[in-house]
This record gives structure tokens, sequence and C-alpha cells, in this order.
DNA sequence: GCAAGTTAAATGGTATACCAAATGCCAAAC
DNA sequence: GTTTGGCATTTGGTATACCATTTAACTTGC
């Protein structure tokens, strides 16, 4: 019930806030804070052995993220994630993946293309060989390709946020069956549609592929509540 | 050159961080604070009578919101909003009316659909009477029944935010000869899409609509800068 | 014994104090 | 005159102190 950290380290030369916002939103992504747990800037400072300031500051960012909501003069309680959330979140990304992978199209240079060809083969083999870990790293290098390409600063910011809680907070084993092999032809269909500079079909792919996965995904998370 | 704020009054219960955001921002918005312009703390404490406090806060915010830019040993400068910006954001705005649609088309209640049928009718009249203000008034109430309608926090949020940037930063008089008559017909498919409960439909009516909206925007804001 | 009022603890918001890094200016040395 | 070293100022980051509000417990009166 009760959380604890471990005093911070301040050989780093960043700033205490960020670390502080890193551990927190860790701390809620892992489930090490339960939903509905008060956090308390003072408790929380005197076991990092820093002030509130940085506590504050860092609190601060996770209300702004929705991490945390802030009740008045009650404090600030970690967010539950609904299913709705997830299914909000999800139907976010694929929005954004969408969008990206059309802006992309319009952007994108021979070399990255290269990239992505090169990536789908070794993520199929990977997977192939069992190495599922490293084939997510890679599908995340894959898609981390194209929203670069895309020079869009918002939208990439925006995903990268997303993508963070769909696989962090949620620890589901992503890997449904036969849902790689769908991969593979929906990578190449990416990349064909890339390749050819087309926007609108870029779009149609990408919004497919982001569809299936979260269809795969939420197949795979058995959630119990509301 | 030079910015100068008057006292803030404390009468209001609200946060004072609350007000001075709300102070910075319009003031970047209204470009009262040109872009490139740096931003001291101390400065904006003794302005307006307070201390450094409120105001790292206001700005922690709005560097999450990218009005402002931190550059690491030299304080936080205004950022400028440049041609590419602003399609990014109406790209987004895009992406994002056409999925907020598409999750209110599944969720929205009669009586919403019958505010929206005289919503629709209004603008247009009050467009006719040459009542711009209020038909742009209107107009914004139209679209908020919608966001609401799809009871997404996240969708509705970013949004609002978007529009705030649409609107405020940029002081178009955002009417494109003939924009309002087309306007009229989206509206009317939007409408009918939604009383039919169909998603995908509405999706792609909304997406085509903010489409339309976002040319006649380009249209009418000539841009001078990169 | 129960209720109401008063007080003390908890907690977040704000102000202020302190510190470290960086920048710029001035003086001294060449 | 130029360059270099050092000091002062600026500025943001962090710590701490102070205040207001709320909650809860305890006491006192019925």
């Amino acid at each position: 019930m009760a959380y604890h950290f471990a005093p911070i380290k301040l050989d780093d030369r960043g700033h205490i806030r960020d670390s502080v916002f890193a551990i927190l939103r860790n701390a809620i992504l892992d489930k090490k804070l339960e939903p509905g747990q008060k956090l308390v800037e003072r408790t929380i400072a005197e076991q990092l052995g820093i002030s509130r300031t940085p506590v504050r500051e860092a609190i601060n960012q996770l209300v702004l993220e929705r991490l945390v909501t802030h009740i008045p003069r009650k404090g600030v309680v970690v967010s539950g994630f609904s299913k709705a959330d997830i299914i909000e979140i999800l139907a976010i990304r694929t929005s954004l993946e969408a969008l990206i992978c059309s802006i992309a199209a319009t952007k994108i240079k021979p070399r990255d293309l290269k990239r992505l060809e090169s990536l789908a083969k070794q993520i199929t083999e990977e997977h192939g060989k069992g190495n599922f870990k490293k084939s997510n790293q890679l599908n995340d290098k894959f898609h981390e390709i194209i929203y670069k390409a895309a020079e869009s600063p918002r939208v990439y910011s925006f995903l990268y946020t997303l993508h963070e809680y769909i696989t962090k907070f949620t620890q589901v084993a992503y890997s449904k069956p036969g849902r790689w092999e769908e991969v593979w032809v929906e990578h190449n269909e990416i990349i064909e549609a890339l390749g050819r500079h087309d926007s609108s079909q870029a779009e149609v792919v990408a919004k497919r592929h982001a569809e299936n996965s979260s269809k795969a995904f939420l197949q795979m998370a058995n959630w119990e509540k509301d």
C-alpha cells in the first residue's frame, strides 16, 4: 500500500525534476503505485532526500500527462486507466500513426526506405528465431524511422508518449499467434506506399496496421475493470 | 521590445500559477510577446507583484505546450510559429476531428442531434445577416457539442488546445467568400452521418470538413515567414 | 454517552533564501 | 592596444520558511 523511494543519486548533471518525473512515471506505469494512491509532496521529497520543489514540478508534469489527478484540497492521486481509457489511447495512436505516415510519404528519403526494408526483414527473422524481445525492439525502431521522416515534432512527441503508455503501462507480452505474419505483410504495404510517395495509400495502410495492432493488443490484454 | 505586465489581482481564489499561465499564454497568442523574446522569471514576477514560484510553474506549462522554448543556460524564449508549424497543427486537428466525430457517431444522443440541427441553421442565418462574429461563436458551439458527445477526454483536450492556437494565435477574420455555403452543406453531412450512427461515414465527412476549413484558412492567412 | 466547538496536525500554495553555472565587464600585464 | 584572468552580475535550480485551509481528534458541556 505504502510507497517508498530510495534516495536519489545526484551524480548526474541533469535536473532533479526530470529524474523525479522519470521515477514517478515509471512507478505508475509499472504499477508500483496503485491507482487511487495519494502522492504527498513532502513524503516523496523526504524519501528521495531532496526538497519539495523538484517533486512539485515533476508532479505537475504528471498531472498534464493525466497520469495523476489533482483533486482540489485533497492532493494528487494516481489515475486509474480504465478499458475506455486504453481504447481512447489506441484510437488516438491509430489516427496519428495514419497521419504521420501520410506526411512521411511526402518527405521520406531513399536511405530511410532502405533501412525500413532491412528492418522489416530482420523483424520477421528475429521473431522466427524466437527472439521476441529483439523483434519488438526492431519493430519500435521501424516505426521510429517513419516518425522521424515526417519531421513533425508535435505528432512525434504525442506518438512517443502514447507508445510508452501502451507498451509500459500494460505489460502485455505483445504477441498474438499469427500476428507477426500479418505484421510482415503490413510493413511491406507501408514501405511500398512510402516508396511511391503515395500519401493517401500510406495513410490507409498505416491506419489498418495500427487498427490491427490495437485489436491484437486488446485481445491479449484481458481487462477486468471497466 | 520590452514586455511589461500589470500587477496581478489576487481577488480570485484560483491559483496564481493559472492566472500567470493565462496571462503569458494570451500575451504570446496575441503577439504581445514576440518570438525570440526572452522571458525572465524574476522580471515577470516583479512586474506581476508576486514571487518567482508561480511564474516558474506557468512557464513550465508553456514549455510543455511548446509556446516557449527552453534553451539550456539561456533561459526561455517565445517560440515562433512557422508556416510548417501551422500546417502541422491543422493536420493534427483534421485527424483528431475525424476521430472524435467517428466516436461521437456511436454515442450521440437525439437531444444533441437536435441541437446540432438547430445550430447549423442558426449559423447560416447569422452569417446571412452579416453577424460574422456570432456565426463563428455558434460554429464553435457546434463542434463543441460533437466533441463532448464523444466522451473522449484526451481527444477533447487536445482539440481544445489546438482550436485556441488556430483561432487566437492567427487573427484571421476567418471567412473566405463562399466558404460558409460549403460549411452549411458539410455540417448537414456530418449531422446526417451522426444521426445514422455511421462511424466511418462520420469520419469521412468530418475529415473533409476539417480539410476544407484548413485550406480556406491557409488561403486567408498570408504567411510571410518560412 | 453524545454532540458541538476548538485546536492541532497535515498538506498544498506561495514567498524567499541560497547556490552554482555562465556571461560580461574591467583591470592589469604584456 | 590587446589579451587574459578574475570578479561581479545575471539567472535558473533547489531548498526552506511561511501561510491558509482542511481534516480530524479531543475536550467539554449537555
